[in-house]
RNA sequence: GGGGAGAUACCGAAGCGGUCAAACGGGGCAGACUGUAAAUCUGUUGGCAAUGCCUUCGGAGGUUCGAAUCCUCCUCUCCCCA
């Protein structure tokens, strides 16, 4: 994996760039789309290409061992042949889920034993376990196993976290140079910078990862339930390290505001499930604002779910949306999820155009204001 | 024509003398959701000048300190037998 720094802008850290991977190239600012079991859940790898235009999308190593397994994921032939996506994809390494699956899983130096949410069944993800099964998926783009801190952990805790996340990481790189790509093609290891709210911690984190000299960074154990404020410091603390000629991701960030705020503060690469999940549940991002389209002033309104239509699904009507979302049919959450990741894409491309330009810090500040509105 | 069951809030349905403005579902309305245990979860759902007051359990009377609950009549539904 190759990265090109193809621009820079003056008065703020946003930066745009080029990853060049066995899959194809992606072009940064960029957001990836969730796909935890394989599949970014109501969206056809036709639209994801075509409508959407994701460059990359993500895959769970968690989720995908427990379902359908590696046996059957290499029988295939990897992620790629068995979901029939071609181009880039980045798996999380299950940190996310030491973090989500708190009350069914231990922490040990040398792993985390957690119980399977499908059938309770026990599991041990070592570093060394999870690099494994990373091969065995097959992305192009694979995470360090990390422990992603609740965002009110104190710093004692937050500390000692901070220090098994580094011990895992150095077995992560051991693993990881002990083993080959499985597929033919080239496979990137990326480390996690953790550290939780705290900008000493940080500095450590980012210190340390520094040392692997990896293809890009990462910065997780952002937005689990920490102010916004503090997100934007600690990412600011952590680019202002990292590499200037290596991507940088925030892991699982998030809001269209928080996007353009962290692209600002030099951030290259995002993932979250919002557009996904939130158009499920009936929230539609677009460029005026957020809309509930369940919302009883829809009801009658037969404008176009967005007028500007980065999607072709946005030429549906506001009222049909709701009617479909109120009644749980399955095209409305399909339609939701279409428009916002659409949408989602649209934004990192046009802030991607606004930095090669120049102003993008201009056009943030407007587009800012337009994104917090409640419509 | 004979026998039986029943009418409760937007709908379905509990309640069968006070703790009932009335359980629970559904529906409606609103909110939450950030490396997906989520097509999920939470709140709310008679009216109002609202730590209280007013009107409501088919209708009209009655018993009682007190009635959705007991009695009388009426109206209407459903089931069985002719």
């Amino acid at each position: 994996m190759e990265f090109t720094l193809t621009a820079t802008e003056n008065d703020t850290r946003a930066r745009a760039g080029e990853i060049y991977t066995d899959h194809g190239k992606i072009e940064t600012p960029i957001f990836m789309p969730v796909g935890t079991a394989g599949s970014v859940k109501g969206i056809h790898t036709r639209e994801l290409k075509e409508d959407i235009k994701a460059q990359i999308i993500l895959g769970n190593t968690y989720h995908l061992y427990l379902r359908p397994g590696t046996e059957i994921i290499e029988a295939a032939g990897g992620l790629h042949k068995f979901n029939g996506w071609d181009r880039p994809v980045l798996t999380d390494s299950g940190g996310y889920q030491v973090f989500s699956l708190g009350d069914i899983r231990k922490l040990s130096e040398e792993g985390a034993r957690f119980q399977s949410h499908i059938d309770g069944s026990y599991h041990l993800f070592s570093p060394e376990k999870v690099i494994d099964i990373q091969r065995s998926i097959g992305a192009d783009i694979i995470m360090a196993f990390d422990e992603c801190t609740p965002g009110d952990a104190d710093f004692e805790y937050a500390k000692k976290s901070l220090e098994l996340t580094q011990r895992w990481l150095h077995r992560c790189f051991d693993q990881f140079e002990k083993t080959e790509p499985k597929y033919g093609f080239k496979q990137s290891l990326f480390p996690i910078v953790q550290g939780n709210t705290f900008p000493e911690l940080r500095v450590k984190a980012a210190e340390y990862v520094k040392t692997f000299n990896a293809d890009g960074y990462a910065i997780g154990g952002l937005s689990v339930g920490e102010p916004e404020n503090i997100m934007y410091e600690m990412t600011e603390v952590v680019t202002a390290i990292l590499p200037e000629n290596r991507p940088r991701y925030l892991m699982g960030v998030g809001t269209p505001v928080n996007i353009l705020e962290s692209i600002d503060r030099g951030v290259d690469m995002f993932d979250c499930v919002m557009p996904t999940r939130n158009g499920r549940n009936g929230m539609l991002f677009t460029s005026e604002g957020i809309i509930n389209i369940r919302n009883k002033k829809w009801e009658n309104d037969h404008s176009p779910v967005d007028e500007k239509g980065y999607s072709f699904v946005d030429q549906y009507s506001k009222a049909y949306l709701r009617h479909l979302v109120i009644s749980k049919e399955m095209l409305g959450a399909q339609i939701a999820s279409q428009h916002n990741l659409a949408f989602y894409l649209w934004l990192v491309k046009t802030a991607r155009q606004k930095i090669l330009d120049g102003n993008f810090k201009n056009w943030k500040k407007e587009m800012v204001q337009k994104l917090k509105t409640r419509l």
